[in-house]
DNA sequence: GGCCAGGTGTAAA
DNA sequence: TTTACACATGGC
């Protein structure tokens, strides 16, 4: 699949059949909690391996808010080790449902009420993973910037300075590609660009055609 | 055996 | 305010 880098890549990743998704917001189980787990037990591994912990949390009847503000760090981590940095997720995994508990009560009121700044002050969240929890928890209207969208953009020959001027830039075209998917909300498709990007960026048959 | 995977926090320059 | 490094497992 050979794509030519040019405005419309993103018009041509969803000729291509890139939005054949099961979930309408591609994120397995978007708008459910287990979402919130689901961005930080994928950080810097694949899908999969953050699938895997999420179906053994599950089994263990431990996937809800309350049980992972209770549970200790220590069994949690034994459950989630396939996904790597196990230690380091299991706390912020607890430490982020027990702010949530806190701050918000339940999974509702918080994606009510959550801010990008709030989001942004817990531990293990960065600006990839607060927005990946608004958009695909929360169903908000923001694009998530990762690193296949960066390197897309920059294969296309594109510069940009900071995350910040990605997602502007990005959700500002996106208003314009919203005539591919008439009657989809705004977050929907930000939610469904994002998704295209990431299963493009990871089909070994996909290329980009290089700027003449 | 090296490299990468749907990143983030921290320390040092 | 940038850069380097740690965090860790599993698949190729």
């Amino acid at each position: 699949m050979l794509i030519e880098c040019s405005l419309d890549i993103l018009q041509r990743l969803k000729e291509a059949g890139y939005d054949n998704f099961e979930d309408p917001y591609w994120w397995p189980n978007s708008g459910t909690f287990e979402v919130i787990v689901g961005a930080i037990l994928t950080q810097n591994t694949k899908w999969q391996r953050a699938n895997e912990s999420l179906q053994m949390l599950k089994e263990k009847g431990l996937l809800s808010l309350e049980a992972l503000s209770e549970i200790d760090t220590k069994v949690l981590s034994q459950y989630i080790k396939r996904s790597g940095f196990y230690k380091t997720k299991a706390k912020y995994i607890q430490s982020l449902c027990k702010a949530i508990k806190n701050e918000f009560g339940d999974f509702e009121t918080f994606c009510a009420k959550v801010n990008r700044q709030w989001l942004l002050s817990q531990k293990g969240v960065g600006e990839e993973t607060c927005d990946a929890i608004l958009n695909y928890a929360c169903k908000r209207e923001v694009f998530v910037v990762d690193k296949y969208t960066q390197k897309l953009l920059q294969d296309c020959g594109y510069e940009f300075e900071s995350y910040e001027e990605i997602q502007n830039w990005m959700q500002k075209g996106l208003k314009g590609w919203q005539r591919l998917y008439p009657g989809y909300e705004l977050a929907r498709v930000y939610a469904i660009f994002h998704g295209m990007i990431v299963e493009a960026s990871k089909d070994k048959n996909f290329k980009l055609m290089p700027k003449a």
